[in-house]
DNA sequence: GTGATTGATTTTGTGCACAATATGCCGCAA
DNA sequence: TTGCGGCATATTGTGCACAAAATCAATCAC
């Protein structure tokens, strides 16, 4: 399942090469594999080389990847990847936590056992994912199963704003990661969610994916950093990266 | 106060005339005007020459307007003021209740009194712009109450969102008013609901605020269309306009 | 050595001309 | 009249060249 805004840029499908949305979809997933990290310089010109695209098309990516908050963009500074803030982070995991739960709410009234089973599946793929070691993969399916939860729950306009939160929230597990905290991302919770779901049990079902929302905040190192680091936060600086990687430029 | 996303526009502020934010904020003043009604055909020359501006310019409007859902984009095409659908315009008003229900559950427990002085100020400009008949003024006050409500709040990626929601929302009400039933933006709600957050009352907020959402849904006449008028709304077209107005064209 | 200034280079921003596509019109045939 | 080309026009899409701005480096003054 792919972004709806990935998907809403203006694709001109076949012919003369990728398009905005396969830009998109590459430097997304660049971040989502750590190739780019937080505070990364992303040059249209570089871009557009590598892709095989011109800079238009690589301009055209970066205002999509700019309203999604994955990428900032800084007039006559080009663009870099986004470094969310603590207090962002927070506010993005409670802002999630009232959407997928008035979801979840609507969703245990009304799932069938159709939808049932293709959860059941999702988390399935995912747990062999996870098993194979196929840590991306298995992010991709741990994410898709709350876009497809927003779409069953039928409101296209709450789907749509939560599929924005969805694909900020890996960045910022990315950027806060806890190195003490195992990153095994709680198939469990997706079981649980899913039975209560089953049982039409709608406040179980709430419960759960609000436990599973703070579960997930809680993997994360939130904590106000030390006054020593301040400033390097204050100017937007991350600690540098420590590996170059293959798009990875200055 | 403006839409958060108008001012995301990579603006460079003075010289040379106006810039994307500029033509952004034109447009959607027009529509919220009624000088541009759902369906009509945006043209980038004609609007170019009259903003005084080059055709990215409002390129880069559309770009903004699109996402915000208030025009759509039909790749070589062009753009039109967009038609909400009457399930998207329903899903719309959930969405709202759902987010500003939160908004207000949390805002309940923690406003101030400087804060409590600051929305009856607002209400009464409001209210007194209602009265002189000034009724663009009145809607944008009345939008901003909710806008403002949401920073009061704290959590910055759901006022964000909820910006969205409420920038949309003139639109459906623009294109479903039920002509039988007044206009009357139930001003008297926005006073109970300052009521019951002064009094840190948050059930009553909350109730209020979705009281209050009802009452806008449900001045609008969004039943399903006869099957008569079902062809017009399956092609996106609309009655048509009845009058051509200043920007209108073909 | 530190900090400021200037100039060269890199990088982003934009207007314009042309290409690609859609639209509307007219004629023609059934 | 209706339906179907095909041409003329209008409109959108895009690459390129140049302009504007920022970055970097070296020099110079203190």
């Amino acid at each position: 399942m792919k972004s709806a805004i990935a998907k809403s840029i203006s694709d001109h499908p076949s012919e003369s090469g990728p398009a905005p949305a396969d830009v998109y979809a590459r430097i997304y997933e660049a971040v989502l594999d750590h190739r780019l990290t937080p505070g990364t310089k992303l040059k249209e010109v570089r871009l557009a080389e590598l892709f095989g695209v011109t800079r238009g098309t690589v301009r055209k990516a970066f205002a999509q990847l700019a309203t999604m908050k994955i990428v900032e963009l800084r007039p006559n500074r080009g663009a870099i990847v986004a470094s969310p803030s603590i207090e962002e982070s927070r506010d993005l995991f409670a802002a999630r936590r009232t959407i997928e739960g008035s979801i979840v709410d609507t969703l245990a009234r009304r799932i069938t056992r159709a939808e049932v089973r293709q959860l059941t599946s999702l988390i399935k793929q995912e747990d062999q994912a996870y098993r194979r070691g196929e840590m991306r993969a298995a992010l991709k399916l741990s994410v898709d199963f709350h876009r497809v939860l927003a779409d069953m729950a039928g409101n296209s306009v709450l789907a749509g704003v939560l599929d924005q939160l969805v694909s900020r929230t890996p960045l910022v597990v990315l950027a806060y990661r806890d190195p003490a905290q195992s990153s095994a991302c709680a198939n469990r919770d997706h079981a649980e969610l899913v039975e209560a779901l089953a049982a039409h049990d709608a406040d179980r079902a709430v419960l759960a994916m609000k436990c599973h929302l703070c579960n997930l905040e809680g993997q994360l190192d939130l904590r106000d950093p030390a006054p020593g680091n301040e400033l390097a936060t204050i100017f937007g600086l991350v600690p540098m990266p420590k590996a170059p990687a293959s798009i990875h430029q200055n």
